[in-house]
RNA sequence: CGGGGCGUGGCUCAGCCCGGUAGAGCACCGCGUUUGGGACGCGGGGGUCGUGGGUUCAAAUCCCUCCGCCCCGACCA
C-alpha cells in the first residue's frame, strides 16, 4: 500500500512559523478548549480539555492522598482585610485581585476578594484549629478555582480564573515543614510530570526575587517547551512562619511554651495543560502521552458496502470484547465521515493509537496500527488480530516511554553551560542557559531588563566543583538556570 | 497599563481608501453517488457588519466612545 506523507493540516500554524499561533491553533483544533470573550481573560474548558483536567486530577489526588492528605474545601470569597494581613503578601497579591463590594442589593461593610489563593483564610481556620502539638501536622489539600485579574492571558498558560489544587499544611518545626514541602515537590509533583505526563522537569529552589509572595522559600519545578521557554509547571512553598505569626497560629509544645506553627503550601493548575501541549504536541496537531489521554486508542472501521459494513463490524466486536476495562478507547463508527478525514481528526485531536480495520484486514487476519507519535508511515503498520489487546497495552507503555525520552533528548540538547555574559545571552534565545551564580536582587533584575531571562530556579541537583559567577565574575558554588519564560 | 494590529454568516476572509439593495471559500441541512490519508454532484438555509453615539437624504464604509481578541513590553501558577 502506498503511503502518502503526513498531509499538512491546513488550521494549524507551523511552529517553525509562528510558535505562539501554533499553540492557539492546536487548542481550537483539538477542542480543548474556547476563548471565552464575554469574560475577560477567562476560557471555557471545553469536553476533551476537561477530560484531560480530570486525568491529572485523579492521579495528582492519588498522589496527594498516598502522601497523608485529605481533601477539604473553604469560601471562595475572602474578607478583604484577610489578604492585607501579611505584608509580603499584600504587595504581591494587590493589583490582581477582584472584589465584591455589593451583595444583597447593597454595599458590603466589607468587600470580599475572590481568592486568588487561600493562605489567608485557611490561615485563619488554622489558628482556631491549632491548640497543641498533638494536633499536629495539619494536612490539607483543597481542589478549587481562584481568580487573578492578569494584564495579558492565554489559554490554560495564563487565564484570569483557573483550576487548581492548593495544598496547604501546618506543622511543629521548620525540619517538618521543610521535609513536607520537598516531599510534595519530588513524590508528588515532580513524579507526576515525569511518569504520567512525560514531561521531563527540574526540580529547583526559585530565587529571593521569583518566590511566593510571603514565602520563606519556594521550590519549583521547571519544565521546558518546546520553543526552548521556561514554564513553571508546579510550586511548593515553605511559609516559614510568616503566615502563622499574621493569623496568629500557634500551638503548646511539650514544654508547655506557646510557638508559632511553620506552614507550607503547594499548588499546580490546569497551566499544566498547556505545558502538556507544548511539551509534546506537532504541526499534525495534539499528541497526548498515554497516561493521560481520554482516549487511548481509536477505531476506525472501513468499508464500500453494507455487506463490507457487516463483516468488518463484525471483526471489529470481536476484537474490543475484552478492551472494555483494560483499554480507553473508542469505535468511530460515523458513517458521515470517511476514514481519511476521521484519521487527520484523531490525529489533531492526539489519541496515542489508531486502529483501522477494513475488509482486507478481515480476510487476511490483521489489523493496520498507527501510533501518534510517530506521524506518517514510520508510525503505522500491519499486526496480526491475536493478541491484539496485549500488543496495544505494550505499545501504549512504549509510545509513554518513547515521549518522554524525546521530550527529555530535546531538553538536553537546548541546555548548556555558559561562563560569560555573552554566551548566556546567545544561549536564552536557544533554551536554558546553566551558569554559576552570586548575584545580588539587583543584579538579577538588570539582567532580566538587559536579556529579557530570569533565573528560572537553582537546581536542587548542583555540580560538585565550585565556580565563578557568570555576572559578578565571584567565585560561588552554586549554579542557576537563566531562560526565557511563560 | 504602554506600543502595534484586528473585530463582516459557525470558521477563514474580501468589501472600507473613494458612503448608495452584504459577498466568497470552507462548514451546516436535503437527496444521490462515495468511503484503506481531509470525496463529489445538484438543491437549500443562515449575517441588527463587536457596542453605543455622531456626521449624512443614505454608514460595514467617515468621526468619537466603550468592549473584546491577537502580537510586542512591564506582572504572574
Amino acid at each position: 500500500m502506498k503511503e502518502p506523507k503526513p498531509m499538512p493540516k491546513e488550521t494549524i500554524t507551523t511552529r517553525a512559523h509562528d510558535y505562539n499561533q501554533w499553540y492557539l491553533d492546536i487548542v481550537r483544533e483539538a477542542d480543548l478548549a474556547e476563548v471565552a470573550e464575554v469574560v475577560r481573560g477567562c476560557i471555557v474548558f471545553k469536553a476533551t480539555g476537561y477530560a484531560i483536567w480530570e486525568m491529572m486530577q485523579r492521579e495528582l489526588d492519588n498522589r496527594i492522598k498516598t502522601t497523608g492528605h485529605e481533601n477539604i474545601y473553604f469560601p471562595l470569597l475572602i474578607p478583604k482585610s484577610f489578604i492585607m494581613k501579611e505584608a509580603e503578601h499584600v504587595d504581591g497579591f494587590a493589583p490582581e485581585v477582584a472584589e465584591v463590594t455589593r451583595a444583597g442589593g447593597e454595599e458590603l461593610a466589607e468587600p470580599y476578594v475572590i481568592r486568588p489563593t487561600s493562605e489567608t483564610i485557611i490561615g485563619y481556620f488554622y489558628s482556631k484549629w491549632v491548640r497543641s502539638y498533638r494536633d499536629l501536622p495539619l494536612l490539607y489539600n483543597q481542589w478549587c478555582n481562584v481568580m487573578r485579574w492578569e494584564m495579558r492571558t492565554r489559554p490554560f498558560l495564563r487565564t484570569a480564573e483557573f483550576l487548581w489544587q492548593e495544598g496547604h499544611t501546618a506543622h511543629v518545626d521548620e525540619a517538618e515543614a521543610e521535609a513536607e514541602t520537598l516531599r510534595i515537590l519530588f513524590d508528588v509533583y515532580a513524579d507526576f510530570a515525569e511518569q504520567v505526563m512525560a514531561m521531563p522537569v527540574i526540580r529547583g529552589l526559585k530565587t529571593e526575587k521569583e518566590k511566593f509572595p510571603g514565602a520563606l522559600r519556594s521550590y519549583c519545578i521547571e519544565a521546558m517547551m518546546q520553543d526552548g521557554r521556561a514554564l513553571q509547571s508546579g510550586t511548593s512553598h515553605n511559609l516559614g512562619q510568616n503566615f502563622a505569626r499574621a493569623f496568629d497560629i500557634t500551638f503548646t509544645d511539650q514544654h508547655n511554651t506557646i510557638q508559632h506553627c511553620w506552614t507550607t503550601s503547594w499548588g499546580v493548575s490546569t497551566r499544566l495543560i498547556g505545558a502538556l501541549i507544548m511539551t509534546h504536541s506537532d504541526d499534525e496537531g495534539l499528541v497526548l502521552p498515554p497516561r493521560l489521554a481520554p482516549i487511548q486508542v481509536v477505531l476506525v472501521p472501513i468499508y464500500k458496502n453494507e455487506d463490507e459494513r457487516a463483516r468488518v463490524m463484525e471483526a471489529v466486536e470481536r476484537l474490543t470484547a475484552d478492551w472494555q476495562g483494560r483499554l480507553r478507547f473508542k469505535v468511530d463508527d460515523r458513517d458521515n465521515f470517511t476514514p481519511g478525514y476521521k484519521f487527520n481528526e484523531w490525529e489533531l485531536k492526539g489519541v496515542p493509537i489508531r486502529v483501522e480495520v477494513g475488509p482486507k484486514d478481515v480476510e487476511k487476519g490483521s489489523v493496520a496500527v498507527a501510533r501518534r507519535d510517530m506521524p506518517g508511515k514510520a508510525g503505522k503498520q500491519f499486526v496480526p488480530q491475536a493478541g491484539l489487546t496485549d500488543y496495544l497495552l505494550t505499545l501504549l507503555e512504549a509510545i509513554q516511554v518513547a515521549l518522554f525520552e524525546r521530550a527529555l533528548a530535546f531538553r538536553s540538547d537546548r541546555t548548556a553551560t555558559v561562563t560569560t555574559y555573552d554566551e548566556l545571552k546567545a544561549q536564552i534565545e536557544r533554551g536554558f542557559a546553566l551558569a554559576y551564580w552570586d548575584g545580588t536582587t539587583e543584579e538579577e533584575k538588570r539582567i532580566q531588563d538587559e536579556t529579557r531571562a530570569t533565573i528560572r530556579c537553582i537546581p536542587l541537583d548542583q555540580p560538585e566543583a565550585p565556580g565563578i559567577c557568570v555576572y559578578t565574575g565571584r567565585p560561588t558554588s552554586r549554579q542557576v538556570i537563566f531562560a526565557r519564560a511563560y
